[in-house]
RNA sequence: GUCCCUAUCGUCUAGAGGCCUAGGACACCGCCCUUUCACGGCGGUAACAGGGGUUCGAAUCCCCUUAGGGAUGCCA
């Protein structure tokens, strides 16, 4: 039998770290066992439901590259089946007719906490045949008085759970609609789903759901329960702490590799391994090794895979995504270095791909004035001399290369006995208009001989300015 | 309130009774490298929540306490 597994998001939201990972763990178990992995939109409570948010799960998806076999699947199309579950539970005995009103329920729950028991309905219409006409009515699934279910879980161990805890689910509203918790069950048997991966909030519905799956007569499949994942305070994850959203973390410059990795480790581990590329993932894998802790979010660390997928995945690729941020901050790429040049000088200066576009603006675009601390710094009177003469010497290079290019700045340090940085800083703000950047030498390989020229004209006449004004 | 889960450096984690005077990674702090910013190299600070057991021996097993998380919805 295939090995199935499922994420099974309801759709009220964007992707977020949280779901992304529960995702990548089922994804990355059905992928080692060569099965099946489904997507499928929990979308029962139509209040709550949007279809933007559908788009926004499989947008994060899609970037992410997380593949689904089956799917995606939706709740909503599937009524008709789940009524019938429904209506073979009525007759089986297993589920009835409830009257109450929602007064009665909160006196009751309200009851058994002052009893010091757990809040739970009381089972009032479970043998009761006294309809009223034209009341409204839930559907309660009857769950066994009786007994324990035993969770075999795989990642959290064995856990037990007293029947005596549970009420009489509602499986289906007053409008005749089914809830989650008979949903779920449903489906993951009409999908053959062996293996529910899925977070720990979750715990509390296995022993109803294993419940139901019993009065079906379905099989059980195996349950993982991987612990939530926390903010970078320790609290709960939240809108408040920032880019929680998968996408989020793209438009801030991080590579899906990166985000995926960062996760995989976040909760899981295979020794002291760090870097882990998507087939070491796939091999190295298992709901074993899942930790039993909630984990904390660290920005720093997905930091630090970040740059170094930056650095160590081909720059082509890296290139890709690179050009999506150079043209979200609206600087066209037509006209200079390919992006991928760009990548392997800049990679291990900077942090995201949305920080590299940004300081690799020069490349592209002219500037018109030059940073203001780095202008005042470098572009001063001294400064008019060893820009003369590199701009001479960089003038007269038949080969606009590196190594020439390198020489020249050398040879101008030499001739006014100068450091190599009076020589260079004002170069490379006059280059760049900025006080940082690659190697010089590179940079301006990289760049127009014509174009390197003109700027050194014109942090010179910038200096010609500050000397009139003094 | 009740039930369930969890507990190793600030963070992610290794550790499945002796290999642990607790290892790695991120962050942080020093030093080195260096024409800028970085990268890199080397080194350092830093943890078994507390208390009881079990055992020749416990970070590892058991119990209690404490702390955190989850559930307790006609949400999923």
């Amino acid at each position: 039998m295939t090995l199935t597994t499922r994420f099974a998001p309801s759709p009220t939201g964007y992707l977020h770290v949280g779901g992304a990972r529960t995702a990548l763990y089922s994804w990355l178990y059905a992928k080692k066992n060569g099965g099946d992995f489904i997507l499928r939109i929990e979308d029962t409570d139509l209040e709550r439901s949007t279809q933007a948010s559908v788009d926004a799960i499989m947008d994060g998806m899609n970037w992410l590259n997380l593949d689904w076999t089956h799917g995606p699947y939706f709740q909503t199309k599937r009524f008709d089946r789940y009524k019938e579950v429904i209506d073979q539970l009525i007759e089986t005995g297993h589920a009835y007719r409830c009257y109450c009103t929602a007064e009665e329920v909160e006196a009751m729950r309200e009851e058994a906490r002052a009893k010091g028991e757990n809040e739970r309905y009381n089972g009032m219409w479970r043998e009761r045949t006294d309809y009223p006409a034209d009341k409204p009515y839930v559907i309660r699934f009857k769950n066994p008085l009786e007994g324990d279910v035993v969770i075999k879980d795989a990642v959290k161990g064995e856990i037990v759970i007293s029947n005596k805890e549970l009420d009489d689910l509602i499986i289906a509203r007053s409008d005749g609609s089914p809830t989650y918790n008979l949903t779920v069950v449903v489906d993951d048997w009409d999908m053959k789903v062996s293996h529910v991966v899925r977070g720990d909030d979750h715990v509390n519905n296995t022993p109803r759901q294993i419940n139901i799956l019993n009065a079906l007569g379905a099989p059980l499949p195996v349950y993982a329960h991987i612990p939530m994942i926390l903010g970078d305070d320790g609290k709960r994850l939240s809108k408040r702490h920032g880019a929680v959203s998968v996408m989020q973390y793209r438009d801030d410059g991080y590579l899906p590799e990166a985000l995926l990795n960062y996760l995989v480790r976040l909760g899981w581990s295979h020794g002291d391994q760090e870097i882990f590329s998507r087939e070491e993932m796939i091999e190295l894998f298992d709901l074993t090794g899942c930790n039993r802790a909630p984990s904390a979010f660290n920005t720093d660390k997905l930091i630090w895979v970040n740059q170094h997928y930056m650095k160590t995945l081909d720059p082509e690729y890296v290139a890709s995504h690179l050009a999506w941020h150079m043209e979200d901050q609206g600087i066209s790429t037509d006209n200079g270095p390919a992006l991928a040049e760009i990548v392997k000088v800049q990679a291990d200066r900077v942090k995201t791909l949305k920080e590299m576009a940004q300081i690799s603006r020069y490349f592209y675009q002219d500037f018109t004035e030059f940073d203001a601390a780095a202008g005042k710094k470098h572009l001063r009177p001294v400064a008019k001399e060893p820009l003369e003469l590199v701009k001479a010497k960089l003038s007269a290079l038949e080969n606009w290369q590196g190594d020439a290019i390198h020489e020249a700045i050398n040879a101008t340090a030499e001739e006014l006995e100068l450091g190599m940085g009076k020589v260079g800083m004002p170069l490379r703000v006059a280059a760049t208009g900025a006080g940082n950047s690659p190697s010089l030498d590179i940079t301006l390989a990289l760049m127009d001989k014509d174009k390197v020229l003109a700027r050194i004209d014109m942090a010179l006449a910038f200096i010609e300015e500050r000397i009139a004004n003094s």
